[in-house]
DNA sequence: TTATGTGCAAAACATTTGCAGGAGT
DNA sequence: ACTCCTGCAAATGTTTTGCACATAA
């Protein structure tokens, strides 16, 4: 008989953790990699990957499928929105109040088993917006 | 003086359309490169990329951000939300009635421009509860 | 001591791009 | 003619994985 294995809190993890938990910003595995490595410089981007993947999957974290091309982490995993700015990539929390019923609404129109989900904005931050960015690329 | 370049409609372009207009689950750009090709044999993924980026650009079609590693296209245009099956990774359109003013709350709370916003539910879909899943890999 | 985790490098994917030739207007 | 577009293939960028060694419990 198998018990579930238990996650080890290695060096690696726990400064993963720490660096995911001082910045407000939704870092990419990448950015998360270069804050890490200041402090751990020996540590590979695939530990980084791995550790991140690992960390959502028990909800230590909160992997974001948003817009992009590259996944964001972020440690609050209290629930809460997202709002991404279409000029300079940047995601931030937003805290709006949701209609709470919209999960049972979702699941009697679609027929789902809906366990969650998610909304995210679109819009130019205020950075952006007063250096007078008007279009988008 | 230079005026807005017109989109020729091509042959590649009309057929990547009319593919997409057939089914109602969300493609990757594969697999519209895939149902395409049926018709159209020679054509590259390159092209498939290319165009399905373009129509999306002017409006034509929609390019989801949804979770999971791959982009998806959808030929419907009207505002409609999305739900997803964390098993199969199906993604439905679900037409779920939302509070208006939620943009303009949003732009309040965040200080963005707020110019859209998307809602992804997450759930298991009735094909495959029906087949017992249980647990998510 | 031993299962689990790490660093490193290579592999696997998804997407984008350069270019020479092809097609629409 | 003159753009714009395509097919092809190579390049890029992101994420995953195999493996030998290291390390926490």
């Amino acid at each position: 008989m198998q018990h579930t294995p238990q996650m080890r809190l290695t060096t690696q993890r726990q400064i993963i953790l720490e660096e995911l938990g001082k910045v407000t910003s939704h870092p990419t595995a990448n950015e998360v990699y270069d804050m890490v490595r200041k402090r751990l410089p020996r540590i590979g981007l695939g530990t980084v990957y791995r550790n991140l993947e690992l960390m959502s999957e028990t909800g230590l974290i909160l992997k974001l499928e948003v817009g992009g091309t590259q996944k964001r982490f972020d440690a609050t995993v209290d629930p809460h929105y997202h709002i991404r700015c279409l000029h300079c990539g940047k995601v931030d929390d937003i805290d709006i109040p949701v209609q709470m019923d919209i999960n049972k609404t979702a699941a009697e129109i679609s027929h789902y088993q809906v366990l969650g989900h998610h909304i995210e904005f679109a819009g130019i931050c205020s950075d952006c917006s007063s250096q007078g960015v008007e279009t988008i690329n």
